[in-house]
DNA sequence: TCCAATATTTAGGCAAGCCTAAATTTTGGA
DNA sequence: TCCAAAATTTAGGCTTGCCTAAATATTGGA
């Protein structure tokens, strides 16, 4: 079809959409409409009409009644969106004195809105930083993205150490709890206790001791030490 | 009609009619059809059924035929845009190393994408600034606005001296020549010759002399120095 | 295997905002 | 004063992107 898609002429809909399919299939799978009409809150006929037009425009790869997938053009203009949107995180954090509990909304909407130059001044005032203020990887300027393969601390048995590194969540108020229970991504933590079925965890942090439940531990993606 | 317009609820598109009606309108003049269809580059059917739409919201006072003005409630929402854009200017200018002849493109998109908190912590960090690079005032947050009583560099006699306060463009190429020209506003200037006819001013500018024509002589607005 | 529940798509509509063409009103010069 | 030119509005249409209701396809349990 086209053969290159001009990435600045799409619109806020498509692009959103292209996140949120990007968000979606991570792991190579497909996005169905009802996962995507989820992530967007509209409804699986807006969204069935939607990509059948993206794909016709050659941003999706769509077999009706089975889902979607990027196609490289799409994974392109995603991974884009994913820059901005980080990179204006990390800036709003550092220079303007957002919390990374408010800083979502508003990166939200100036995504959409700053141009390719702006978004470059920004990686350059911030030292073209590797990730965002919730430990999430920074795709470079390319489109290349480094995606660590970390530990969920669900997943740590009883006497392991862990260094948080990610949070995966952007809602507001699980990003207060865990910063005041001193779980932000650098924070290295020791597993104390887990109780059974999906039962709450108690860990060392420094000196101090927390339990959390098993929602808190599924959000928090750690890194075992490295051996020395 | 409606009380009290929630401003944050308008779309880009009344946003932008509302701020050129403002500026058409400067000096409590009415505004045409084809004079805002001339500023917005649409066609006048497009703005003769938008200005009906806004004047049935309360956003302006509409006389069939005979042009359009701001109702308080609209003038209220123009000013929050201005306030806006001559932040965001003035913010990218001073942290992000952009040029007062580039700005003007980026703030036109991300003056309808940031919140009003993020405007008010741009405000912050530049200390309340009271106007923009290039010389506008900047509306304080309730809406007021002082407007100084400039004079156009075209208008002063020869032997005058005065100081550039403020350029009337937002055009690149102009704002890169009055730089070059060393008459950004900071600067003084006293008129050595002026041709008739609208012909060429010659300026000196400390000890340099520079000509100019009408056309720029009309876009730098200078304040006489204050009588000692 | 078959059918009911679930998921998806199609059909038809609506609002915002733009357009062109045609009708109407205003205006200014003879 | 009057009429032609200019300005404005009305009429009708298009695109994007959303919706609900109805039709169709898929899936999983009996």
């Amino acid at each position: 079809m086209s053969s290159t898609i001009y990435l600045d002429a799409l619109t806020r809909s498509v692009e959103d959409y292209l996140k949120a399919i990007y968000r979606i299939s991570d792991s190579g799978h497909t996005a169905s409409t009802s996962q995507i009409a989820q992530v967007l809150d509209l409804t699986p006929p807006s969204v069935s009409g939607m990509v059948k037009r993206l794909s016709e425009q050659g941003l999706l790869e769509r077999v009706p009644y089975h889902g979607v997938q990027l196609t490289p053009e799409g994974r392109r203009a995603a991974l884009r969106m994913l820059r901005r949107h980080r990179l204006i995180e990390a800036y709003l954090v550092e220079f303007l004195g957002y919390t990374w509990d408010t800083v979502h909304a508003e990166a939200e909407r100036l995504e959409h809105a700053v141009s390719d130059g702006l978004v470059e001044r920004m990686a350059t005032a911030l030292g073209n930083p590797q990730f965002d203020p919730h430990g999430d990887p920074i795709p470079d300027s390319e489109g290349g993205i480094a995606e660590p393969a970390y530990i969920r601390l669900a997943d740590l048995s009883v006497g392991e150490t862990a260094e948080i590194r990610r949070v995966d969540t952007s809602q507001s108020d699980r990003l207060r709890y865990i910063e005041s229970s001193g779980l932000k991504p650098g924070a290295v933590v020791t597993v104390a206790d887990r109780q059974p079925f999906r039962g709450p965890i108690t860990l060392r942090i420094g000196v101090r001791q927390q339990v959390i439940g098993d929602e808190m531990a599924q959000l928090l993606l750690c890194a075992r030490p490295v051996t020395a």
